[in-house]
Parts: structure tokens; sequence; C-alpha cells
DNA sequence: CCCCGAGTTCATTTTAGATTGAACTGAAAA
DNA sequence: TTTTCAGTTCAATCTAAAATGAACTCGGGG
């Protein structure tokens, strides 16, 4: 069996294997594992929606890892289902647009992260206003009100960012 | 020996821990280890410079972390030499203005991976301009133009956020 | 109705990278 | 000059998170 001559191959040509680490290398610096970044790399690189069973022969992943890979890429917004052929398996094909990306990237990963955030200031505040030396008091107060004010700057930040990545 | 009484408890208060915690959490997002968080987050709260010892006593981690922790933590901007006082040891402060922190952490982490994308996607052009079939060669030289879309965008995008951040 | 197989789940295993700590450096004190 | 000690280094260890894979679910086809 000469997988050099059938259209199918399991192998990953240089070009795919190169796109594969560029994403491997991008979905590093945003937390995301490199499962994430092998399979939306292949996707990427792929003239054909691809189906479960393709990346993990492809990328020799388990189907485990490209199950959980594709449910966080449908979360972000960064995969869809293909329209589906006549088979019974789905068919998964990237988002390209940097907008949708960032949009979803931000809405899943940083949103929550900002919300939590601000509840835990909350909490803080209620400790700083108990502190019983007046000096400490004030000087906590002071330190917590700035962390407040980065919360508000992150907050105002987002939409803008959102802003100049679609285009 | 109770360490209640005397001014350098080894334990964390309610305050210093809740802040560490908080840091902690909030350098995971960035992708920084915790041992970043609690040093930083200690030296926040803090009305008093720290030392080295300092920060192994109270927060219970070796030397070799606090070492490092401290190091990352001045290339990045956000830690600084106290004017020492009369004693051997050197104290630090934290940076406290956001403007700065973010710029540091852009320069230090961002900006690195920006360029070396952008070397990368050089390589893949290369790499796509060699496909033979002019189909997949089309769509490949696509694809990577889209890639550098995105990188201009990002390196649009950081100049602006540094001057949103820095108010 | 039962079978088939695409896709999911999650307890276990693996791994990347964070932390440790003992040996080392260098500079100030004695 | 020697001693002392703050701080650094890095091989070894540990751990948190990712990947695995076998058991499972569920829907369509026969």
């Amino acid at each position: 069996m000469d997988e050099t001559l059938n259209g199918d191959p399991h192998e990953l040509d240089p070009l795919e294997s190169q796109v594969v680490d560029f994403f491997v290398d991008g979905v590093r610096v945003l937390g995301l594992p490199r499962s994430i970044g092998e399979i939306y790399g292949l996707l990427f690189i792929s003239q054909q929606p691809l189906s479960l069973d393709d990346l993990v022969r492809r990328l020799h992943m388990s189907k485990g890892s490209a199950s959980q890979g594709l449910r966080l890429l449908k979360s972000l917004g960064a995969v869809r289902e293909a329209a589906s052929g006549s088979d019974r398996r789905t068919y998964y094909e990237p988002a390209v647009e940097l907008k949708r990306l960032a949009g979803g990237f931000i809405r899943e990963q940083i949103r929550p992260h900002l919300e939590s955030g601000k509840s835990k200031i909350t909490r803080l505040s209620e400790t700083a206003v108990d502190q019983t030396d007046p000096e400490r008091r004030e000087f906590a107060v002071e330190r917590i009100s700035r962390l407040e004010t980065w919360m508000r700057s992150g907050g105002r930040v987002l939409p803008v960012l959102q802003k100049l990545l679609g285009q």
C-alpha cells in the first residue's frame, strides 16, 4: 500500500506540517493546548472540510483529543460544521476571519476572567476596610482601588481591540 | 516564639493571601508561572520593600524560585530595586502603573512572538509557491496572505493597546 | 428490533515546564 | 587575606494539565 499514490496520505506534506507548527506555536501564546493548534492548523490549510477521523489519522492523535479539541474550537467560533455530504460523518471547516476568531477568544477566555476578577476585587475591598491599623487600611484601600482602575481599563480596551481586528 | 507578637510574621494575613491569590490567577491568564504571581502579589500589598529572603520566608518558596521570579519581573519592568537601606540585602518594590506593566509584557512576551511569527510566514510563503498543483498553490498562497494580514493587524493593535492602558 | 459505527466521556498515563535545593560565585566585612 | 552570606545556577524532582484509549451513548440503516 503506497501512500504516496493515493489521495489520502496519512503523513502531512511539508506545507501542512509547517502550517500546523505555526499554529501550535500560535495557540501556545494564547495558553491553549498544542492539539488545538494542530487541529486548527490542518483545517486552515485544507481545501476540503475534514472529519474527526481525518484529524485522528493525519495528526496521529487520539479520538478523545480530537473530539475535545473540536468542541473547544467550536465554542470559540473558530471551527464550524460544513454542509454535510452524503455520509454519516460530520465535516469541519475553519473560520478564517480574524474578527470572528478574536471575538470568540475574548468572549470565552478573556471576559470570564475579567468578570471573576471583578468579584474577587469586591471581596478584597471588604477585607481591606477591615484592617484595624488606619495607616495599613488606607494603603490597602488605595492599592485595591488601583486594581479596580486596571480592570476598568481592561474592560474599555476589549471592544476597541475587537474593532481594530475587524479589518 | 509567638509570631503574632512580632512585626515579621511568617504566615500571610488574610488580606495578603487574598491579594496573592488574585495575582496568581492573574498571571496564569498571561501564561506566567504561579510563583511570579505570588511574588508580585505580596510586593503589591506590602507597604515596605521586601528582600529575596522575605519572599522565601513568607511565601514558602525556594531561593531558586524567588531569584528567578524576581529576574523575570525585573525584565518585565514590574519590579524594581528599592533605594537600599544600610544592609547588604537588596529590597524590591512593585511598579504599579498599568502602562508600565503592559508595556513590559508586550515588549518581552508579545513582540518576540510576533517577530518569530513573521519570519515563519516568510518561510511558509516559499513553501506555498513550491506547490506543483496550481489549484493547491493558489489556495495556499491565499491562506498564507491571510496570515500576513493577521500579523499586520496584530502589529497595528499593540501601540493602540499601550496607549489606551496608559490612563 | 438489533446492529453498526461516529462521536463522547473520563479514569489513567504521559509530558512539559515549574519548582527545588545543593553547589557555586562574588563582594563586602572582619 | 579569609570569612561570611546574599544571590545565582542548573540538574534532578515534582506537578498540573494535556493526551490517551477503552467503555460508553446514541441515532440511522437494515
